[in-house]
DNA sequence: CAGCATCCATTCAGATACTG
DNA sequence: CAGTATCTGAATGGATGCTG
């Protein structure tokens, strides 16, 4: 009864969440899609990463969004727990936000983003149908 | 102070790119959304990090995912430099699909989300606040 | 100031039917 | 087998107006 671990290509985590069939909420790189879903949400992390910001701050820095989305983001960003709201009694309003560690910790994850998008010696794939001579299964450590 | 950079955030790229202030397709962080962006789309990924696949053997491998959305994604991919499609003469028609060297770099990509999303030490967020009633459990809605 | 409610245009996923 | 074409419903983004 060797209950071996299961045979999987390298890279690939070792968890049965890894080897769902369907998209499922479950899934930690779904729950980390859902976080940063929808246009200007990774902007809005970005401002935060800069440090604490009040609506109206978020609301300058990224002048060309609306009301209601940066308000829809704001709270999705809160149910991800990558912010957490400050808000204070008095007039006017001032609420401020601010990352919550787990937000922070979203810093390599837009870094890793970032880097994949901007490696450049990459862009050769137009061209490149023969530099794949490998396939793509092999032990090539990625 | 002859040329001081730009101070930012620890973490955050010293790039033009970085400054954006509505998003745009040329930023890099952009770039890899769009890349990943749709439901199916990281479980594609994932199937092809274990190796090449034919058309079928995607299909089988992801039953709930339908022709049209495979053709999309596989379309989506193949644009972004993530995979070359071949294909192969004769009858019945095969096509293998396989990662990119750009998209086998997806793998450490995949990895930082996964992370991020499996990170529970982290769930201190229900508690962190008087957040007032939303006690968001991981990824239970989306 | 910091939001919520409502409406509308666009995008997206999924189903179905058809083709080289 | 491996797609393409077309259609519908759902989700999303954005504009506008109102409120504590």
């Amino acid at each position: 009864m060797a209950h071996q671990t299961v045979r999987h290509a390298p890279g690939l985590p070792d968890d049965s969440r890894a080897a769902v069939a369907e998209p499922t909420p479950s899934c930690p790189v779904e729950i980390t899609l859902a976080a940063l879903r929808g246009r200007w949400t990774t902007l809005v992390v970005r401002e935060l990463l800069k440090g604490e910001h009040t609506f109206t701050q978020l609301a300058q820095a990224l002048p060309a969004l609306s009301d209601k989305v940066l308000t829809d983001r704001l709270a999705q960003l809160a149910d991800s727990g990558v912010l957490v709201r400050d808000r204070r009694p008095g007039w006017p309003p001032r609420t401020s936000y601010r990352l919550t560690p787990r937000g922070r910790r979203l810093g390599p994850v837009l870094q890793a983003l970032w880097d994949w998008g901007a490696a450049e010696g990459d862009t050769d794939w137009g061209a490149a149908k023969d530099d794949s001579g490998r396939g793509a299964a092999e032990g090539d450590s990625g």
